[in-house]
DNA sequence: GTAAAATGTTAGCGAAGTCTAACAAAAGGA
DNA sequence: TCCTTTTGTTAGACTTCGCTAACATTTTAC
């Protein structure tokens, strides 16, 4: 299933809100997004169709199984290119965020992969040898791993 | 100045169609763009618009310096992402320029440049380190060097 | 319990970018 | 030349994804 960019900001944050709120509304992901609530509306109807979200009117919004395998896929690829971005051409956290946010959409999950292993292998990162996994708090937290920790 | 994905493609097939034929026009565009010759006909009329081509009706399309120079940039940017691709973490030529084309849009100057600078180190050639240049054949050449020729 | 505030939806606009159908202009061949 | 083929343009449709304005619903607070 091939999302559009925005498609997969949507996905993404309602994964991400729902880690933490529990409660997902129109306005939260508005506010995250920082566009209008009536275009988040027209958004999720859209992943409703494509049967990603639960939703009714004036309702919360949750993620079928089928949305968050997708999300978590989606995360997954913005992390590794984060990680890439910051701990092997060193660049600036922020910026790294804006243009991982970016490339996760034109990256394919075979590069996604290859490039994890490129930098698991290059940085020499024993917490990444298990494979990353967003839902492991160990390897969420290699992404905060800058290049200066690295073992030698 | 900043393009869509599409003004750039447009923009990067005029530049390298001017390379090869001299006069480029709307069917070349769309044969090589493989889209229609309408949709063509809009999209070069907002290059115009945007002072990057010189195009008056059933004419052919030329490259303002402007355009020449943003042109440049782009396959820069793109070809950078396909030696990446190819000869760090090895992806098969064809996947990688699909996937170097999607990239390119999402990369900022700055990190290209970064990782340019970091193919070069860690590929160790030689042939790079006068800075990759689009109009240097030599530069150009190194992006067909594969990973098995690399010096060590 | 009701009024105000917060939240959500609908309608309609606009830009970008694709398409098809129809028409217009230019180029080439006999 | 003039007729056909190639090339280019215009008009109009559709999709995505933003927006504003207006309206509807729900929640909160008193």
């Amino acid at each position: 299933m091939k999302l559009t960019n925005s498609q997969e900001e949507y996905l993404k944050t309602i994964y991400l809100l729902e880690k933490n709120n529990k409660k997902v509304r129109v306005t939260d992901i508005a506010k995250k997004l920082k566009i209008t609530k009536p275009s988040v509306n027209k958004g999720i109807n859209i992943l409703k169709e494509l049967g990603l979200i639960i939703y009714e009117a004036y309702k919360d919004i949750l993620l079928t199984d089928k949305g968050k395998e997708l999300a978590i896929k989606i995360i997954k690829r913005q992390d590794i290119l984060e990680m890439f971005l910051v701990n092997v051409l060193e660049i600036e956290r922020k910026q790294a965020v804006e243009e991982a946010k970016a490339l996760k959409h034109a990256i394919s999950e075979k590069t996604a992969i290859k490039l994890n292993k490129y930098i698991t292998e290059v940085l020499n990162l024993d917490e990444l040898e298990c494979g990353y996994d967003i839902n492991n708090e160990k390897c969420r937290n290699c992404l905060r791993v800058t290049a200066k920790n690295r073992k030698k």
